[in-house]
DNA sequence: CGTCCACTACGGGAATCCCCGAATAGTGCT
DNA sequence: AGCACTATTCGGGGATTCCCGTAGTGGACG
């Protein structure tokens, strides 16, 4: 198995077309397709190897919203078998367009999560019969996961200057409270767990919100999770 | 490749315990462990196949807080071959000990991360020349990845809290608003905007907080995020 | 058909949070 | 040194949220 040094890619979105690609030859199959997030520096990376038409149908219809095998793999550890999700609405929906552009709905989907709370989904699919699919998967399913591991890794690492310069710069103790609040303690629990006034606590946890822009705690809480300045628990 | 299906365990320390010692096996491998932590619901597993004398000296001097593979790993999105750690003084300490219990600092760790936060380290090592190592690590270096996300996912689903976490059934209501006050509105504004009691309001929260096993709105917020329920804003 | 349970809905009063003002200490710039 | 800015600390008092109890509705089940 040979990898490509995604890192010194000069023209990075060729380089990961090309990578996918060549994936796509080495394990037998139709599509390719990667998606990373990167919430602490508000990026997103999208490489696949469908046709135009299609991207420009998915975006257009903003399939990233419902589709399933992007809402499934997100929640999950383990890679996930297209055939394993519900056959919701939203599945319907989107598959069936997909088949109009020659896209099939057997595929899997390799979910990767870096500590910043990044998360890259690797997925692939092939137009074949059941029996072949599964046996497919099975021989290459291990290879899959490092290929996803080493393509988000690469990534990440491309963007981390992103991260650095967008990363909100709360104060150590801003952070170290707003875990707190996001660890279920309310204001006079933290104020005693760090010795300090409960009004102590609730001013630094309005900088917090004035920082991030948000109206209530709540919402800053889930805006710093998303930002991966701090971990849900 | 074989999975054994660590969720049907009766006895999970066992069972776990066995996987390694048949990864081991397969993998060519003097001694495997796996160490996962899960913030959100506070719990550490820790599986083995080293000595009990090796485990109680490592508890005993609470190596876990200054074990450089573990310390390393965490940081890390791919794979951490031991080689290249740097040899500072928690490693030399860390390493000498090991030795006296006739384990080798040639070695690997996998890095395994869920969407709470939840992180899963599964580390091999062999004693054998460095050129045999490295093709060792090239063959199976896939199916690693794969047992360690096969191991993570099922330590995670097999534990209570973890279990309720994954997989959340709150109602349309619920879900609703939560994510209005992931948005920033107060109870009043959200009673006002679905024309209900703000008292409603809150029954809807409380129970949404049950549902999440939280303590507080916040908390809850931040968990609806952390597993797809409701999106930031 | 009655029972149980989940969802929805409302209110009183206590607990908590949040807006205001205020003080001290450190840091960087002119 | 003088100034501006930020981080950290604290308190009063009004606003908001949270706990407890109550109640109607509709679906599941023996």
């Amino acid at each position: 198995m040979k990898l490509i040094d995604l890192g010194a890619a000069p023209d990075q979105e060729t380089q990961y077309k090309e990578f996918l690609h060549q994936l796509c030859d080495q394990f037998e199959m139709d599509h390719a397709a990667y998606a990373g997030m990167n919430p602490a520096a508000g990026t997103i990376h999208g490489h696949v190897t469908y046709g135009d038409d299609w991207k420009a149908h998915y975006e257009e219809n903003q399939f990233q919203l419902i589709d399933p095998t992007l809402h499934m793999s997100q929640r999950s550890i383990a890679p996930v078998d297209w055939s394993r999700l519900e056959r919701s609405g939203d599945f319907q929906h989107v598959f069936k367009d997909a088949s109009d552009f020659g896209i099939c709905d057997q595929g899997l989907t390799v979910p990767v999560r870096g500590p910043f709370g990044d998360i890259g989904l690797l997925s692939v699919n092939r137009d074949c019969s059941s029996e072949e699919w599964k046996k497919v998967v099975g021989n290459v399913i291990g290879d899959l996961q490092s290929m996803a591991v080493h393509i988000h890794d690469s990534v990440m690492h491309s963007d981390e200057l992103s991260r650095i310069l967008y990363h909100p710069s709360l104060s150590s103790r801003e952070v170290e409270i707003l875990q707190w609040v996001a660890a279920g303690k309310s204001q006079q629990d933290i104020g005693d767990i760090l010795s300090i006034s409960h009004r102590t606590v609730e001013v630094h946890l309005r900088s917090s919100r004035d920082k991030l822009c948000a109206l209530t705690t709540p919402q800053a809480v889930g805006r710093a999770i998303a930002n991966g300045l701090i971990y849900p628990s």
